[in-house]
DNA sequence: GTTCAATATTTTGTATTCAGAATCCAAGCG
DNA sequence: CGCTTGGATTCTGAATACAAAATATTGAAC
């Protein structure tokens, strides 16, 4: 048996986002140290080297003096993200091993045509999403250029909320992906990459709307 | 007066990006916790802190029970990177306000001019180098894209070594640089676009080339 | 002189402590 | 009734303490 040693500061990272996916803190609440310490059964030490972590990726913000906070989400935010995950993701694209996407694009067909006729809840839709990027995705070997494009993925993730739970939109996505992957398969790579970026791009102004309508 | 307060990990953090960036830490050395914080006066707590917040960027690595170290310089990460700083860039210059661009292109053509008669030092170019692509995104509001340009380009500083003290390299980016700036004084962005992209791929090759020989 | 084991030293990872800043609350005053 | 002010309380930011792991050192056996 492999035993792994991880420090807790890496521990607590992924647990506080994965309480984050979940939705168990509302954007812009104050952090308390000593409470989640607590919560989480650490001190407080490990955990604020989490936060600092965090902070950096942009997931959380501090004030001196205020301590940490979880980042609020902005319109502002969100139109500056979508473009950057855009271009990362196209670059991604581009840069895969030919041979990967050739072997998957049927799959990446499938899966896009099976997503389109399901009707399934939002923390399932969210995944099925993110699992077929993550498929499209694979075959690209730069790591810092994955990992990158995690980190500002997760930033992205608080506003799919808005997203979700609508008809059309979730119906368009599905569109999209199969003509990424019907490019793909006809050899065409350089297309698929502009009905990805497209994907990126065209919810961008609707999700916008309603982000503002919403608050 | 406006009194600034800033927590001690953020000055700690500058501290060692500028002592990263005069070479005072070789690619791949151990941190010493104890001594760094007694070197710079602090304790080992916001030490931490900072240490952790330039793993996250990509500049200082950590192992279990092993410490920090100053992430070492790999052909690899070369190769990685590169294209991420192209893309990105390229993504800034596309959204920059193009009112701005039309003020200052006459400017880039001046200090790439200027750039290519004149024989500096390494520290000299590199500031130079800097100091024109700033000025060339300038103009780009994405806040959140040009956060992390600051944080992907200062992985890629610790390369520029390599390529510095070349005369032809100098002068081929010269030579790129006004054409940059010439395609954006006629107006032409997405021309500036794919030169400023083939000015980050163009080089790559080359320098890794040298790379690995030093290796 | 090498190799190995036992022990001493250093260093890390985490917990605890502490000073000072921010927040809250209630009494006093207009 | 609202506004201010003084003090109690909570919280953050940083220093210190400590246990366990890693590394260095010694010394003995071959």
């Amino acid at each position: 048996m492999a035993i792994e040693r991880r420090p807790l500061r890496d521990q607590i990272r992924d647990e506080v986002l994965a309480r984050l996916r979940r939705g168990d803190f509302p954007a812009g609440q104050d952090v308390n140290e000593a409470r989640l310490a607590a919560d989480l059964g650490v001190s407080r030490t490990p955990l604020r080297e989490a936060l600092i972590a965090l902070e950096i990726e942009g997931l959380i913000q501090s004030r001196p003096g205020k301590g940490f906070r979880f980042a609020p989400v902005s319109p502002k935010e969100y139109r500056e993200l979508c473009p950057v995950v855009a271009a990362l993701e196209a670059l991604a694209l581009e840069s895969s091993d030919p041979e990967y996407l050739a072997r998957t694009a049927p799959k990446l067909l499938t899966m896009a045509t099976e997503f389109d006729v399901s009707v399934a809840s939002q923390a399932e839709i969210e995944q099925r999403d993110d699992e077929w990027h993550d498929l499209l995705l694979g075959g690209c070997r730069n790591e810092r250029l994955m990992d990158l494009l995690t980190t500002v993925k997760a930033s992205l993730r608080r506003y799919v909320h808005v997203v979700i739970d609508d008809e059309t939109e979730i119906s368009r996505s599905a569109g999209e992906h199969k003509l990424i992957a019907e490019r793909l398969i006809s050899g065409d790579l350089a297309g698929a990459v502009e009905a990805l970026k497209a994907n990126w791009t065209s919810g961008t102004e609707r999700v916008l709307e309603k982000l503002t309508r919403e608050s």
